[in-house]
DNA sequence: CGGTCGATGTCGGAAAACCGCCAGTCGGGG
DNA sequence: CCCCGACTGGCGGTTTTCCGACATCGACCG
């Protein structure tokens, strides 16, 4: 009992960083995704369908301006429509890391208190680590309990630059 | 991974027939479902959702004046909207259910051939055992290889009725 | 500290089970 | 002989079940 999702215009660009090039994608409603370079495949369908579409265009220019402020540190707030794509427990995850202040952290463990029950510390865990919207929706600020930075879909040391950056605009 | 169904608001009643009462479910696209006594759980959603909805209601009156036509022996072909909810290819086992004509019968291996290969008859058989629509969508006139009934959502008293009520009217 | 060890929840893919079948075979009645 | 019933193997799609993989945590021990 399969059905297709949602077969929606999308508008993707690129955007170079200190820590590398974020593809990021747009959809009408929101910002579908900011993807690292290593895994542009299979996180995000992104359908050969190309039509330009003035919604995602508009997210996207928005999108990519705010990005800029945040690398250059004159943001430390995102303010856009988001759109990932998830299930009902990735979609909660992610909304707790959207209340994450900047240059702050929390632990896997007390997000999960958030979603209700301690013990599911570890599927948070495994949802964050499917965050779609790298940055934007800032998985990088949690960590472990002990203070290890435990892992990070772009690379610890993205993880490590960004925090730090936090740290020094804070 | 699981995406929820479109949210839609549907109309529901029930009419009274020869063979049981019948459940009626219409959505504004058309007839959602006809349901045995025995079926109504499980097999189409029931949203709490209940805003009278003028598009679906109207749809619900004229599959309620044509069913009642129909059992009254004076209606061969049903003319409405249908919005099934299935599979790609139970909708195509239900497309060709739909070109049976009144009072003849097909056997599940026919069925299958007409969908591009008589191996999937046993396919094809749990296809049309999951038909939400009944007597409007009319598996029940197909039958074994053989000429038995082989089985039935409603019943096999149900649907040897069924046969039975169409041969006379014909 | 640093390591090991259980007990946790979610998700995706693999495998198995389930079926409203059918054609071919075989053996026992008439 | 012919017919019929019982059995068998092979078939395709869907659902269900199961299992491993994890961006964890806390307790416990050296």
């Amino acid at each position: 009992m399969t059905r297709p999702s949602t077969p929606s215009t999308l508008s993707t660009t690129t955007l170079e960083t200190p820590i590398g090039t974020l593809t990021v994608v747009a959809s009408p409603a929101g910002v579908r995704a900011v993807l690292w370079p290593e895994e542009r495949e299979g996180r995000v369908v992104l359908p050969a369908d190309t039509e330009p579409d003035a919604a995602s265009a508009a997210v996207l220019d928005r999108a990519l301006a705010q990005l800029g402020e945040y690398f250059a540190g004159t943001r430390r707030e995102f303010d856009l429509p988001l759109d990932p794509q998830g299930t009902p427990f990735q979609q909660g995850a992610w909304q707790v890391l959207r209340t994450i202040p900047y240059a702050t952290t929390m632990s896997y463990g007390e997000q999960a208190r958030r979603m209700g029950d301690v013990r599911k510390a570890r599927a948070v865990g495994a949802a964050n680590g499917r965050n779609p919207i790298s940055v934007i929706v800032p998985c990088h600020r949690v960590v472990g309990s002990n203070g290890s930075l435990t892992g990070f879909a772009g690379g610890l040391s993205s993880k490590e630059w960004l925090l730090a950056h936090e740290q020094q605009h804070a």
